[in-house]
DNA sequence: GCGCGGTCCTAGGAA
DNA sequence: AGGACCGCGC
């Protein structure tokens, strides 16, 4: 392997922890696998002592990919894979010690905001100071600083926090009753399980030897907790990230974590790659004049042995629709001029809703195009349908789940009788599948329905034993089964056609899942679903030009890049405007943007944009941060002129493409939401931290985490 | 219980 | 602009 210097210090860096600052293109996932390969091959380090964290799956793919390929070998032993991918291994082996069952299902931020709709919805008369959406993002927030209901609500003083503070808890309680973990718990969770149980901690912080995290400068601090936690013993801790390319502040990254390594890791060693591989010398003149106008980073430059290459250039376009046709006519200039293919272009934009005018553009010219990001394949209704069927199938607590699915498709089962169906089950403790099967449901909920909740009991206890199925097996049973191909072409002709195809890919793809797998179980394909990144969709293998969001590109490169609506108040967007500290975020995207690119760039941007689209307060601040010799202004000039029809109205088709319990004494009667009813008969520990050991009635001999409990004594 | 049409809300990036 | 939700009439 060719290896620069600063390159190989990193990869055969002894041990101990090691911050590698690295420059976009400057070759980090070469060092990374360098490594991994490293400490298997010359350190003896058996492949399962390594435990690797990416952001994305597509990245650990890669990765895994690279390091097989490097060691010569079939399977890769090394847990390599992305925080939440690898928690939820962890929390699959101890779920029930945290009062979960092992199967749980992960509720995505759509099944979030189902549930708080519900819980906010159920707590009174109209109160629209908190919406489902505002709670769950703020709850998600909390999360990732490590917070729980009890420790907010100790900080809790305005009216509105204190309203939040107990819809925490109510969620957090509402989720353990449906068996569920959202996004964020899957990392929390597994931190807590640490800290409370050090047997358990102790057992994976001396399994791991080495612990590697790729894109460091975007974890939070749960997330760092996690780190810091499973290196404590060993101190062992590789980390790559670049604090320029520092995207996700708003989802709770904190850049503090990466220049603030050397505070927490005092003996760090500290590598810089500062050569890019990627990109001509133009364009990293252009990226590093740019960057250096953020005041909060560390000091460093690229450099690069590549050719000098072409200025940026700049374009000024009428309005969205034409700054697409310009961009096509670029593009087709470009491709014939340096023989590319389609692959080699991509087309970023700060907002996912800037893709439709570039797809109008695309489309007309008959260009093939691939969409990332935006709404993805899995948040499809029909995608979610089936899924909602196979999670009720494989989690009766998930309610969630049984409430999309009860009528649909229709069964004549409206409103009044879903409530009365919640109430019914609510007040008993049952899960929806046992109040169907429940002898005084009838009585409940009036004749009519009766006869119709009973024909539904009837399909899903003949749905029941499917769940045993491969998930492929299963989804295309269930799919036959109600019938949900007729029911999708009879609701709507038209979009049917589209549906049933994106139910085919869904089978297609448990199929793949079925072919890749270890382990492959329905539970497994849920989650792999439920983890799914927007880029991991994206494929390198036809010949279409990508569209995505800056975020989404991050770690990517093409040949020729696009950035459109280089303009205030998309970049810089609107809301980051006026504060300092986020402007520089939107500066750092930017600066991704531009690093994507190895031979040129295209920046555009137009003088009118349809108002809802935020939008255009002149050129972006950031075009006249680019050092003059870089940059070149092609304004006006269309090279494509505008026809009639395209410059009027004429809007083209639709969008389609795109309790803290107490130590129990010993011998109490307890109840539990997830295992109902048990006696306690040990109780090892004390305080939050005591493993109480509870016979349970039905589920047998479970042993519980005291602080995860929620435990009530029974009568 | 269903379906339609009006109204309101949201509209940044995402696992 | 589009989707979710609500209320009305059948």
């Amino acid at each position: 392997m060719d290896l620069n210097s600063v390159q190989r210090q990193a990869v055969e860096h002894p041990g101990g922890p090691l911050l590698i600052l690295a420059g976009a293109g400057s070759g980090k996932t070469r060092v990374l696998t360098g490594r991994i390969a490293h400490l298997v091959r010359d350190r003896g380090i058996p492949q399962g002592s390594i435990l690797a964290f990416t952001f994305t799956n597509k990245a650990a793919r890669e990765m895994k990919a690279r390091a097989q390929l490097l060691l010569g070998r079939e399977d890769l032993g090394v847990w390599l894979g992305t925080f939440h991918a690898t928690c939820v291994r962890i929390l699959r082996r101890h779920a029930e010690l945290l009062g979960y069952p092992k199967n749980f299902v992960i509720y995505d931020t759509d099944d979030q905001r189902a549930l708080l709709r519900e819980l906010l919805h159920g707590a009174g008369p109209e109160d629209r100071s908190l919406t489902p959406g505002g709670a769950g993002g703020r709850i998600s927030g909390l999360k990732n600083e490590g917070l729980g209901p009890e420790e907010f609500q100790k900080t809790a003083f305005t009216t509105i926090d204190r309203k939040l503070a107990s819809v925490y808890a109510g969620y957090q309680k509402a989720l353990r009753d449906r068996g569920a973990l959202d996004f964020d718990d899957l990392i929390g969770h597994t931190v807590r399980l640490f800290e409370l149980d050090p047997e358990i901690h102790r057992a994976y912080a001396t399994r791991f030897l080495h612990v590697l995290v790729d894109e460091y400068q975007d974890t939070n601090s749960i997330q760092f907790r996690l780190i810091e936690s499973l290196s404590r013993t060993h101190r062992n801790l590789s980390v790559v990230g670049d604090d320029d390319q520092s995207i996700y502040g708003w989802r709770g990254a904190d850049v503090g974590n990466i220049l603030s390594f050397e505070k927490s890791f005092p003996e760090a060693t500290v590598l810089r790659l500062t050569q890019n591989y990627r990109s001509t010398q133009m364009i990293l003149r252009a990226a590093n004049g740019v960057v250096r106008h953020n005041a909060a980073r560390k000091e460093k430059e690229l450099w690069t042995e590549n050719a000098r290459g072409e200025p940026i250039r700049a374009h000024l376009a009428e309005d969205e629709e034409s700054e697409g046709e310009r961009m096509v006519s670029l593009l087709l200039e470009t491709r014939r001029e340096l023989s590319l293919k389609n692959r080699d272009f991509v087309v970023l934009y700060r907002t996912n809703a800037q893709s439709r005018a570039v797809e109008n553009a695309l489309r007309r010219s008959g260009i093939p195009y691939q969409l990332t990001g935006g709404i993805s394949f899995y948040e499809r209704r029909e995608v979610k349908d089936i899924i909602a069927y196979l999670r009720a199938l494989a989690q009766p607590r998930d309610s969630i789940s049984w409430f999309r699915i009860l009528n649909v498709p229709p069964r004549g089962i409206g409103r009044t009788t879903l409530d009365r169906l919640r109430a019914f089950a609510e007040e008993r403790g049952l899960t929806i599948p046992d109040a169907l099967e429940h002898p005084d449901l009838g009585a409940a909920a009036g004749p009519s329905a009766a006869k119709r909740l009973a024909g539904v009991a009837r399909l899903f206890a003949a749905l029941k034993p499917m769940a045993t199925l491969s998930p492929p097996a299963c989804l295309a049973e269930l799919v036959a089964k109600i019938r949900y191909r007729e029911y999708l072409a009879e609701e709507n002709p038209v979009e049917a056609r589209e549906r049933i195809e994106n139910v085919d890919e869904l089978i297609a793809s448990a199929e793949s899942y079925l072919r890749r797998a270890e382990d492959p179980t329905v539970d497994g394909f849920l989650a792999e679903v439920a983890l799914l990144t927007d880029v991991d969709l994206w494929n390198d293998e036809g010949d279409t030009v990508n569209l995505m969001t800056i975020h989404s590109a991050k770690g990517l490169e093409f040949p020729v890049v696009f950035v459109v609506g280089l303009e205030e108040g998309l970049l810089p967007h609107a809301s980051s405007i006026d504060n300092p500290a986020q402007v520089e975020e939107e500066r750092r995207l930017f600066y991704v943007a531009l690093t994507r690119a190895q031979l040129r760039v295209h920046l555009l941007h137009a003088s009118y944009r349809r108002a809802w689209n935020s939008g255009t307060g002149g050129a972006s601040r950031f075009l006249h941060e680019i050092p003059e010799d870089c940059l070149e202004w092609v304004e006006g000039q269309p090279w494509l002129a505008p026809t009639a029809a395209s410059r009027k109205p004429s809007r083209v088709g639709r969008s389609g493409g795109g309790g803290g319990a107490r130590t129990s004494p010993i011998g109490v009667h307890v109840s539990h939401p997830q295992f109902g009813e048990g006696v306690v008969v040990a109780c090892e520990g004390h305080g939050q931290r005591a493993k109480l050991t509870v016979e349970f009635r039905r589920a047998g001999t479970k042993k519980i985490l005291a602080a995860f409990a929620e435990l009530s004594h029974a009568d």
